[in-house]
DNA sequence: TATGTATTTGCAATTTAATTGCAATAGAGT
DNA sequence: ACTCTATTGCAATTAAATTGCAAATACATA
């Protein structure tokens, strides 16, 4: 049964369809467990990234969290703090800024695949992409693939 | 015939395996050809592009051309002014760095693939990398596929 | 071959994203 | 509550890339 809320625990995504009540609670016991402390910019920086549909820039959640009053400077420790101890993942999709996501569970090691556009910038969280076995063979020659990424013109700037 | 000649000047790749003496010449018309004036630097950004076997950042290019007494920011505006004009493709892999390669013939509009280890920063050229019928379906739900980037642990790094 | 003009260059200053130093503040285990 | 250490705010700094402008240069034309 403790095992079972451990495990629980991890899962954000998951986790944060309950009560609303229960929500920050379980974000703080999430960021504990990971080795920081629940101190409001994290908290509030989960929240966020939790609500987001796409990876948000650094720029994006120290804006948001400028309104409590956080210093951008602390926003950036906290993301890359975070994302060191696997609460979040951080990516560089192409325009020399970092994004930021939530790590889902079992998520741990390799990344979901996105889709910027190369026009409007805007990045999209793929599900799953697979490369056909021939081209997974020849990946193999150069390493072990964790994460793909595919750019080109979204559907709206066709 | 002249035709040929034409589409021959374009493939920089194929045509500077031609003799020596004939390859400055061939590399200034086809910087010509794209529009723009064939300068020193620009003669010898192309040259050394054409010798690596991966794409190369600003700073790599300008270091190599400093010995020459070209600065840096003359160089940076030529990478992207010939990125612009079609001779150099530009990419950004993940590193908040620029990398320059040339652009093949038959190349436009998609470029080839690449690895890029995570661990030592390693860029490789991957030839043909292909999505599995599935995939390429929901990668058309997004929009128009242009370019593929694969991260991971490159085997030398394990 | 000489010349006029738009392009290109060098140098220095600037921008943007990100990082760092340090004193003050605030988690959380006791 | 108390203590210890992690965290924060503020300001300064770094690194890659970009920009402004006067001087130099490529090259089309005469």
């Amino acid at each position: 049964m403790l095992e079972l809320v451990k495990h629980f625990l991890w899962d954000l995504n998951g986790i944060m369809k309950q009560s609303k009540s229960n929500q920050s609670e379980i974000i703080k016991q999430s960021i504990r467990d990971s080795g920081l402390r629940a101190t409001p910019a994290r908290i509030a920086t989960l929240k966020l990234l939790h609500d987001a549909t796409s990876p948000l820039t650094h720029a994006e959640v120290a804006e948001e969290l400028n309104d409590l009053g956080v210093d951008k400077a602390t926003v950036f420790r906290n993301l890359n703090d975070m994302a060191t101890a696997g609460l979040l993942r951080r990516t560089e999709l192409g325009d020399r800024v970092w994004r930021f996501e939530l790590v889902a569970e079992g998520d741990h090691g390799s990344a979901h695949p996105h889709f910027v556009c190369v026009d409007c910038g805007t990045v999209s969280c793929m599900g799953e992409i697979k490369l056909t076995a021939g081209s997974t063979r020849l990946s193999q020659e150069f390493g072990e693939v964790t994460e793909i990424l595919l750019r080109g013109h979204c559907n709206d700037c066709g």
